[in-house]
DNA sequence: CGCGCAGTTGATTAGGTTCAAGGGATGTGG
DNA sequence: CCACATCCCTTGAACCTAATCAACTGCGCG
């Protein structure tokens, strides 16, 4: 099937304008228009694509790969606030509000992922301001979302707060086999201690418990198969 | 002096759409039309404004009073995720996504908002999409914020997270004295400590240390003096 | 003035961190 | 294809801090 939206340079059928619910409301044409202002860009595993103090002034569109943005807690520590993954985007801190941006964006895997500058996003909205809802219809849900999360690492215990993890990985890196599901973590150990406020050695303990009591096999360093599990929970 | 803009009934001069950052774009003229859509509730010390799974689909702005915004958390802990003073709004997350409220909004105080409907405020937004950019712009500062809060308590220790949460209340409830600042405590210790995800007991005995140490006074259950310091912070 | 409940304080327990050492996986070079 | 080196991960033991359980205190209300 041939695309006839890519104006976006590199997009390769993908046309990553129409796949993202942001755009949803757009016509055809100014599906086009849209495409003309979107910048692509790649990069390599390991790759900064947002560092301290040097804001890019652009949303950014994940297209393929895994992003993870951090900030610098104390200690030195890196406290990671999100994964992201195909179609999630980020950078509305700072197209939106003057925050002095503080957040770090590291691609975990090759990475391609399409901008728009902030100019063009605002002009974008002022034409079409269902595009604004749009908008703040995924603030709202990431809102509702870091609202939960801050929900679980104040309320849950760490036990509950690695199974969500868990689970979410399942659903996003998983892989359906015989026995259960496969996981390929995007994380290290260290790295998915940072995500829960933990230290790597509790990371490894609580894997270990779960291991043993037979939720989970810990397979190398970046395999967890999750056993299938018919819990009826009451 | 007069105010010539006062069609929501009892705003008395306070005239809320011209004090909200929200609305500073609008011309007098819209101003006016403005007022006609809002609708004002008053409520008592201790009264629900919000429970959950019965959402009001409106947004409120806060006019006078304190509300926290709680979430039920496990074990029947109630965690508060925001404390709301003058000119703050809150329910967005209602009007612009479908998410199940879970919310609970309860007036700490007597208080007095501004209520706009959903379907009002969304027509607002197609007409003046400069209000969009406002609102987004309010809505990545509160995500800006909440992401602040998850890393202090994923990455910073119990003692600075008291410490931050004094300094806020100073900000907001405290007034000046001779020897610091007077803070009046919106909250009791519990609540004190479902917002920063302790228990009463640990929340009495940090104060008590904080006491010794010679940076505060505890004065009686809600009042707490907060000694000047000149700390040269390097 | 006295009662009741919020707040404090104490003793014990549980669980995570820290420091330290050992094991295993991944990937490179022979 | 195997051996080895490195890095990551795991495991162990001691410590530390907050939760828990329980008793007591005193503020603040009637």
């Amino acid at each position: 099937m041939e695309c006839k939206y890519c104006a976006c340079q590199g997009c390769e059928n993908k046309r990553c304008t129409h796949r993202i619910p942001l755009f949803s409301s757009l016509s055809e044409e100014e599906m086009i228009q849209m495409q003309s202002l979107i910048i692509q860009r790649k990069y390599k595993k390991g790759d900064y694509i947002l560092v301290p103090n040097e804001p890019m002034h652009c949303l950014f569109i994940l297209n393929e790969g895994v992003v993870k943005i951090t900030r610098e807690a104390s200690d030195n520590k890196e406290q990671i606030l999100y994964l992201l993954s195909n179609n999630e985007f980020f950078g509305e801190t700072n197209l939106f509000a003057n925050i002095p941006s503080t957040m770090m964006a590291v691609a975990l895997t090759d990475t391609t992922l399409c901008t728009i500058s902030k100019a063009h996003f605002q002009g974008l909205i002022m034409k079409h301001p269902a595009i604004a809802l749009k908008v703040l219809e995924e603030l709202s849900l990431r809102l509702h979302k870091l609202e939960q999360i801050l929900e679980n690492v104040g309320g849950k215990s760490i036990d509950e707060r690695l199974i969500s993890l868990l689970d979410d990985f399942s659903e996003k890196y998983g892989e359906t086999v015989s026995q259960g599901t496969m996981i390929h973590l995007p994380l290290n150990r260290e790295e998915i201690a940072n995500y829960l406020g933990l230290t790597r050695e509790t990371v490894s303990r609580k894997l270990a418990k779960l291991h043993k009591s037979g939720t989970l096999k810990v397979i190398g360093h970046r395999k967890i198969l999750l056993y299938d599990e018919e819990e009826s929970s009451p």
